[in-house]
DNA sequence: GTTTGTGAAGATATTCACAGCT
DNA sequence: AGCTGTGAATATCTTCACAAAC
């Protein structure tokens, strides 16, 4: 394997890699080749070996791809190995959702903080986690946290953006609806509810 | 204009139009170019001439593009213009929010029919919506309802889905964990907001 | 002068097809 | 014989750059 750019849409597929090995795992399989694998996931065998071999040769030619040992590696390039501590700014309704997603323990991912401007809510427990006013999001660097979730008011979101970035947070889940100026250095990864179910009728017959 | 089929990734990009030029317009704005336009959204302004002239000549030479018009245009061809009657199953966490979501109404998408498993939800008003039992999907041929988000645990997500080809839905939006199988008529597009969260760390410093 | 619409070029992603390893 | 890893071919998407429209 030579070096080259590792294609985003690259690194879309290995979570889905990463759950699909895991099933297999469950599932007693030690073993897989590209086609069974590819099968499962409805993609071409030939894009898994692609995607893999960017990483290095993990299969072995007239056997296949070792279970526990792609899903070890593709988690350790994921950086999914140890709990990557999340910050929740926004704790309405879709805030809460996400709070107790169980999506997010599965692939080590613990909320450890979350705020909200309604005073209502400040001091509450959810999940385990103390509801802290947005004015003290400092503990996110105290906690040394690096990636947040945004679930507030588009209004709010570049506002509260810039106040993260402050406090050391380096990754961002964005569900309000707007495009947010960071850094360089800052990964924004936007999930628009409302974009998506807006393209469904398009797609309609008659 | 000549006849091409239209990118994915165009009608990926159109609501993201409809939204910003619904901004526009609020703004008192009538008219916009290519350029401004598209610095608005962090897109390339070709990109948004070529994707608007997949659909017929909206703009002028020299002037630009007319919000209102532009936008009328948009909303017909995404079918956006009549309410999209939606289903929702799954009142969970998720499912509660999206039932008051506001993005959806924003866009014409109502949701007039809730279905859960749990027996102490059904019967019970969320959102102006009564919670059905999910034996009861067919309320939904009834409704003549066309479009269904599904929020429920992946290993029911299949089972939900057949039915609902079953009442008549032709769109499904997915947040289930999983890949649904369904016949060539029914749009799928899925929402998977682990596996979003997945690939963050991977573009972390450090 | 300004801005569109688009052919052509460039960039990126996917798939084929097969040499080479097991 | 069975399967991987990958060069080459193909397909898809984006951007440039400019003639034509206003």
């Amino acid at each position: 394997m030579r070096y080259r750019k590792i294609p985003d849409e690259t690194i879309k597929r290995l979570p889905l890699y990463v759950r699909h090995l895991q099933l297999l795992m469950d599932d007693g399989r030690s073993r897989i080749c590209s086609n069974e694998f590819a099968e499962g996931l409805c993609v071409n065998p030939a894009q898994v070996r692609r995607d893999l071999s960017f990483f290095g040769n993990f299969g072995k030619p007239g056997v296949g791809y070792d279970v526990k040992k792609v899903l070890r590696q593709l988690r350790n390039i994921l950086k999914l190995k140890n709990v990557n501590k999340t910050a929740l700014v926004g704790v309405g309704d879709l805030g809460s959702a996400l709070l107790g997603y169980p999506g997010f323990l599965q692939l080590n991912f613990e909320i450890v903080a979350a705020f909200d401007n309604d005073p209502k809510k400040i001091g509450v427990t959810k999940n385990n986690v103390v509801i802290e006013n947005v004015s003290k999001l400092n503990l996110i660097k105290q906690k040394k946290v690096r990636i947040a979730i945004i679930a507030v008011p588009p209004e709010a979101a570049q506002q509260i953006t810039e106040r993260l970035v402050e406090v050391g947070i380096v990754g961002i889940l964005n569900f309000a609806p707007c495009y947010l100026t960071v850094p360089k250095k800052v990964k924004v990864i936007n999930i628009d509810i409302a974009m998506d179910i807006a393209r469904l009728p398009y797609y309609l017959p008659r």
